[in-house]
This record gives structure tokens, C-alpha cells and sequence, in this order.
DNA sequence: ATGGTGGCGCGGCCA
């Protein structure tokens, strides 16, 4: 069995502890996080070396920022998309034996039209370019992480008070689908068809207490692991702790 | 309709 996480833990230093928590408790052979929000010389690599995770990780100041945390080693990294120059640092690419992973921190796009929008959507362009060509070289490829766009209808707890703004609007599903469409296959779905099953929850508003959220943490499994995958579950746990962060875990197994 | 919270870092940006 491969079992393989993603977590967007809004800040590595602070939520340190809930992912060492986590790991112990679910053992996984790959968590992908995102927005570590720290830079490459402070990344906390004794404290996962000590249970037993070794890391690779594209970090940055503040902002953004994502690492592979494995039992076995990462090889083939990369951090960059070939065609787009892009100081933030958001991708993360390694292979784990036999499967290639790519854990990505989609833009979020603040609102449609913007000007973080206009890069959102480019990004989204290269994010398609580069899996196409992955996609020839890997049957078996993972992407996961937070892809800040809520698949369809059922992944958001307001649809109609959401319509057409960030994170659900038109442009971005057909952004999503288009990756889809190269023979990926969201986990999730496999499993659970009904509404309301959601990976982010706002800190404000009381929004996690009422259940108003947005399912955007997604693991995309290809064409030849779609039959291996076994499980794909969001864990609230963590969600309810003291600090937690805004993200829930999405946790996928697969029969290899 | 607005504001509500949290992280970084100490004012304002980002989500």
C-alpha cells in the first residue's frame, strides 16, 4: 500500500507540531505541504528526521512555499515549471519509486478579474503544459495539493452565493479540466458523490463550526493508478485543534 | 452590506 497526503498548514513554524501529531498517527509515505511560509535555512528538517521523514522543499519569505516530506527518499526534484519564470515559490515535483508526484500551491486569484487572476490562469497554462509533458513519461503520476478551485458545485456549502466568483468561476474549473482531461481522475470523487464535503474552511465567521466551506485540496491520480486507488478522505481532526490551520489533510491510498 | 480571523512582522499584504 502507498499512501500519500496533502496539507496546506498556513505556516510550517507554527503548525509543526499538528503535522508531527499527524504523521505519527497516519504513518503516510508521502505528506505534500503547502504554504510553509519560511525560508530554506530554518526549514525544520531534524524535528521530521527524527520520527523518521525526510524532506525536500522550495521555500520562500513569508509567503507560499511547499515540501515533500517522504519515509524513502525523493529523486528527480524539481521546483520550477520549464517555462515559467516565477520567484514564488509554489511547485515541488520528485518521484517516489516508481510514481511521480507533483505538489503544487495553485495561485488563489484573490478575485476574478484581478490582476493576481490574470496570474492565476497563466499559471494554470504552464501547470498544463508541463503535465502534458509528464504525463508521457510517468503512467504513474499523483498531483495533489491545494488547487484553490472548487472541482464543481457539491465541493462548495453556498453555490449560489459563490457563483462565478474565485475559486469556483468558469475560467478556473475549465482550467482544472483541462489537466483532467490529459487522464487524471480527483480522488475524492471515486469514493463520494454527495455535496458537502469540504477542505477549507475560513477563520472567519464561525465557518467550520457550520460546516461553510470549499473543497480545493484535491489529489489527482492518473489513468493507470485510478484502478490501485483505494481511499480518499479529508480528516476534520486536525481542524479542531487549538491554532489550527484554515486546511484539513486529504489522505489517498493506493494498492502498489 | 459589512466585518468577521489568522500569519508574518510591526504596517500592510495575503488568504
Amino acid at each position: 500500500m502507498f499512501t500519500i497526503a496533502t496539507w496546506n498548514v498556513n505556516s510550517l513554524r507554527v503548525r509543526l507540531p499538528h503535522v508531527i501529531d499527524w504523521l505519527q498517527d497516519k504513518q503516510p509515505d508521502v505528506l505534500a505541504l503547502q504554504e510553509i511560509k519560511l525560508t530554506d535555512d530554518v526549514f525544520p528538517s531534524e524535528a521530521l528526521q527524527e520520527i523518521g521523514y525526510q524532506a525536500v522543499f522550495a521555500g520562500q519569505k513569508t509567503y507560499n512555499g511547499v515540501a515533500l516530506l517522504s519515509r524513502e527518499p525523493a529523486t528527480n526534484t524539481i521546483t520550477d515549471f520549464p517555462s515559467l519564470d516565477d520567484p514564488q515559490r509554489r511547485v515541488l515535483g520528485a518521484n517516489f519509486g516508481d510514481i511521480r508526484v507533483l505538489n503544487l500551491y495553485v495561485p488563489n486569484g484573490s478575485e476574478v478579474g484581478s490582476e493576481k487572476y490574470a496570474y492565476k490562469l497563466n499559471w494554470l497554462q504552464h501547470l498544463y503544459q508541463y503535465v502534458q509533458a509528464e504525463r508521457e513519461q510517468h503512467e504513474k503520476m499523483i498531483i495533489l495539493g491545494d488547487f484553490n478551485i472548487a472541482p464543481d458545485d457539491r465541493d462548495v456549502h453556498d453555490p449560489e452565493a459563490w457563483q462565478d466568483s474565485i475559486l469556483v468561476s468558469p475560467e478556473e474549473r475549465e482550467a482544472l479540466q483541462k489537466i483532467l482531461d490529459l487522464g487524471f481522475h480527483d480522488s475524492f470523487r471515486l469514493f463520494e458523490s454527495e455535496a458537502g464535503h469540504f477542505s477549507w474552511w475560513d477563520y472567519r465567521a464561525a465557518a467550520f463550526r457550520r460546516n461553510r466551506g470549499v473543497r480545493i485540496d484535491l489529489i489527482l491520480a492518473s489513468d493507470a493508478l485510478k484502478p490501485l486507488c483505494a481511499s480518499c478522505d479529508t480528516d476534520v481532526e486536525p481542524r479542531k485543534l487549538e491554532r489550527p490551520s484554515d486546511h484539513a489533510p486529504v489522505l489517498a491510498q493506493f494498492d502498489c
